[in-house]
DNA sequence: GTATGTGCAAATCATTTGCATTCTC
DNA sequence: GAGAATGCAAATGATTTGCACATAC
């Protein structure tokens, strides 16, 4: 499987567009961890480890990063939208606590037929689904 | 069963707030259509009807309608999330399409049944789901 | 060499807040 | 009459943009 540097570099290429060491940068800090992420909180994680990547470049490349599918919209939550890497996962789903945050991700497999049953009888071309649970896991729960 | 305004009343009673007639207004608008809407057109709608409602009036009121259950978050979009009213609505998921932004509810019990299954799983207190489906329409797809 | 990408600072847009005034209960 | 809610204007925070400079191809 490529690397998800070698999917952009091939986006790019295509798109007649240019690679450079803070798009590369950035990537790889998207991929270097399994968590879910958002703008800033990725600025600091670069900024941490001293690399000089300005918070337009990451605004500038998010576009582009959604559209080779290497990330996808996880949820808007905190004034912000949260994204997380996809490439190279399965397709999931997540359920979350309202209260303290915490993230379950699973997988489903009906909603791939649910889908292609959805878009025979509406006519859709679809291109993705977000199904997302939320309530209160089981320590919240137990402080309500 | 009882009207939206009614419930409304009901639930400011209960927790010791006062009711104005900002908030019916803004309630009855929200409820005038069967339509998704987001805070500025709804102020716009507002006032075009020559009624004296300011925005942040709206935004105070937007977190106990959630809390009521009168109306839920529908999805983020160009900046700013978008609402919808479900009281009195059977649950349901949307079809959205990514172009022209066309919207097609419909309902699914088998997300119901899945929802019971993950609550099970990994204990969680299941409070509500989201599920949205995105691609292209009949027509967008024509003209990709 | 060209024109794309970068960082900075300023602008924009959605949302929130402080505050004086008004209104509900 | 006390405390909530309102409208306004200012503040905040996320994101976008203009621009001069750097650099990838």
């Amino acid at each position: 499987m490529k690397s998800e540097i070698e999917v952009f570099r091939e986006f790019i290429r295509e798109k007649g567009l240019r690679n450079t060491p803070e798009r590369e940068l950035i990537i790889g800090e998207i991929f270097a961890t399994h968590d879910h992420f958002d703008v800033d909180e990725l600025y600091l994680r670069l900024k941490r480890k001293k690399h000089k990547v300005s918070k337009p470049s990451i605004y500038r490349l998010i576009p582009y990063l959604l559209e080779t599918g290497l990330i996808q919209e996880a949820y808007f939550e905190d004034g912000h939208l949260h994204y997380e890497h996809i490439y190279g996962h399965e397709h999931h789903c997540h359920l979350r606590c309202i209260k303290c945050g915490k993230t379950i991700e699973f997988q489903e497999k009906s909603l791939i037929r649910l889908e292609k049953k959805l878009a025979e009888k509406y006519d859709f071309s679809i291109k993705g689904h977000k199904f997302e649970v939320t309530g209160y896991c089981r320590k919240c729960k137990a402080h309500l």
